[in-house]
DNA sequence: ACAATATGCGGACCCCAGTCCGCTTGTCTA
DNA sequence: TAGACAAGCGGACTGGGGTCCGCATATTGT
């Protein structure tokens, strides 16, 4: 008979490897700060972390997956008040009224962090969707849509307005935050 | 007085020029045909071609724009149907149904090339706004719009579904064109 | 035919993401 | 405390996109 956990927790991270980690984003954000998403090459992050850049690729996996971990906190954020936080957002409000705190409150998010997270989404071909918050997103948008001929699809649909290329891509053209919130919140409503 | 002609057409091309456009063009897609986007490297294509990649960057602007060229055919017929064709994708449809006929072909058309498109739209962070025939395909559904809150936007919606790599992303996770179809054909439907 | 000039050409070069692999070091067990 | 072994480490290396610039040539006016 094989020997297996229930849940095998992953096996916990060596003291280095996590000095390192912390180093590698305290070095990241670092250079972020002072020179922008330009300056955040995995070079640069690995010198100025004092690390080689095979650790870089260790701890993080890829570029998006670095840059996700500078977003994570606020992100982490978020995603409490959707699990726990109070109404609207929280889980005690109403479908629709959730749906609309959700693209509201993502999209004040997208509006601190654009640059990051254009980063982190086009770091590699169809890295957005690899992202394990991604899928969080996902799911729970599928469960505010539960009415909807195909909840999934309609999750889907919303992220797709909420990428950040997209919305670069709008700002950059002129378009106001009011109005790209207007638009997402359309499809939302109801 | 400037002597300033009303609309001046761009010089016209080289010959030369345009000679190294066909190679370039010829040499790319027996690679594509061969061994897939792959195979397709800016290198490997100026190889091919006989000639410098200097050149293919001359002609084609970055590696977006040369696989666009690629499409272009393929695309000029879809977008002449919507000019000029029958009803329902003609001009003669109601708009409504020419909404739908066109996901429906455009959904076809992504289903022939899809590794093409996403190469196209992600070959360079952006590529896909500039590309010209998002241009052509953004004001077409504006005008299919027109009675929407925010046609802009719409077309913007129903584009953002149409990404390629958000639709190769699905499929991959195992989602059927079927699903697929009816989830833009409903995005678009009213 | 012949300059004059703009356009085009080639390919060496740069930058950056990501891989590979021989060496080091933390951790676990006895 | 020592030995064994997995985990981690660093940095040279690869591959691919995109730029640069001195040289070549098509085109146009005379």
């Amino acid at each position: 008979m094989e020997d297996l956990p229930l849940l095998d927790s992953p096996p916990r991270e060596r003291a280095d490897a996590a000095r390192n980690r912390a180093l590698v984003l305290q070095a990241a954000w670092r250079l972020y700060t002072s020179g922008g998403v330009e300056a955040l090459t995995t070079d640069a992050v690995a010198q100025e972390a004092g690390v080689g850049k095979g650790t870089v690729y260790r701890r993080f996996r890829d570029k998006s997956g670095l840059v996700a971990a500078l977003l994570d906190d606020r992100e982490k954020e978020l995603q409490l008040a959707m699990i726990s936080g109070p109404a609207p957002l929280g889980p005690d409000g109403a479908r629709t009224e959730r749906r609309l705190a959700f693209v509201r409150a993502y999209l004040d998010y997208v509006e601190a962090h654009l640059d990051l997270l254009v980063a982190s989404e086009t770091a590699a071909p169809g890295a957005r969707y690899r992202l394990g918050v991604y899928q969080f997103w996902k799911t729970h948008l599928t469960l505010l849509f539960a009415d909807a001929y195909d909840p999934e699809f309609r999750a889907y649909t919303v992220l797709a307005l909420l990428d950040a290329s997209l919305i670069r891509h709008l700002r950059a053209d002129g378009w106001s935050w009011e109005r790209i919130r207007a638009g997402v919140e359309q499809e939302v409503r109801w």
